[in-house]
DNA sequence: GTTGAGCGTT
């Protein structure tokens, strides 16, 4: 939204569009137009914002009407402490004044008298490989919240590996302690295991929120085999009920 | 609540 334009950007004549980098989040154009004005004469100013938050980026456009002045503000705004942060004020690439450069009339007004010049050529490439905005805006916004995501990330890493590391610990220790006997425990593996599983339901259902069904998942498996055995039996004794009967009737015959 | 290289709408 242009500070000066409600339905987008005045008519723009001859205007030189500056950079203002550096400034913070909190900044906005309507305190960076007494700055720029005195310098210059300023047509408008905008500050790009997300969409989302609506919180600026961090860098504004400044609208000059002459480039002179446009210049002049660069060289005296270009540094200078604003809220606490020191911001970078160059002649934008974006705009009306590049289309002049464009035509290769003029020879990098600003960047190369302060040799702040950073990579300018790459980012070119960059805005040629955007097509959508979407694409564009996210690719920002990740950059910015690189530290979050960094964050965010380590936090998941941990909570993973810590929850990892106890699905594991539990894994083998039950098996291990209860592979030493033979079936015998299979039978009350599901008891001790449904008894254990209900100490510790609570706690995954909280932590977990719903998510992540690998975990059940992952300890079915552990459980399905012996949880099969069961309805074996089951149907055991059915037949060893035969084969009592049976018994007695084989030791019929045998006596 | 947080952040920090870069290039633009309403």
């Amino acid at each position: 939204m242009s500070r000066f334009g409600r339905s987008g950007p005045p008519p723009i004549r001859d205007t030189y569009s500056l950079l203002v980098l550096n400034i913070t989040f909190r900044t906005t154009a309507d305190d960076l137009f007494p700055l720029f004005d005195k310098y210059g004469e300023v047509v408008d100013i905008y500050i790009p914002r997300d969409r989302r938050t609506g919180d600026s980026r961090g860098f504004a456009f400044v609208r000059y009407k002459y480039e002179d002045e446009a210049q002049k503000a660069v060289d005296r705004l270009d540094g200078r402490v604003v809220d606490g942060r020191e911001i970078m004020v160059q002649f934008a690439k974006y705009g009306p004044n590049a289309e002049r450069i464009s035509k290769g009339r003029i020879v990098e007004p600003v960047p190369r008298s302060r040799g702040r010049s950073r990579s300018r050529s790459p980012r070119r490439r960059y805005r040629d490989d955007y097509r959508d905005d979407y694409r564009d805006r996210d690719y920002r916004r990740r950059s910015r919240s690189r530290s979050r995501e960094r964050y965010s990330r380590d936090s998941y890493r941990e909570r993973d590996y810590r929850r990892r590391s106890r699905s594991r610990s539990y894994s083998p220790d039950g098996y291990k302690k209860h592979g030493r006997d033979s079936l015998s425990p299979a039978r009350r593996s599901p008891s001790r295991s449904r008894s254990r599983s209900r100490s510790y339901s609570p706690d995954d259902t909280k932590r977990r929120a719903g998510d992540s069904s690998a975990s059940p998942a992952s300890r079915s498996p552990s459980r399905s085999p012996p949880r099969k055995t069961p309805p074996s039996p089951e149907r055991s004794p059915v037949r060893r009920k035969r084969n009592d009967d049976r018994s007695p009737r084989s030791r019929s015959p045998s006596t």
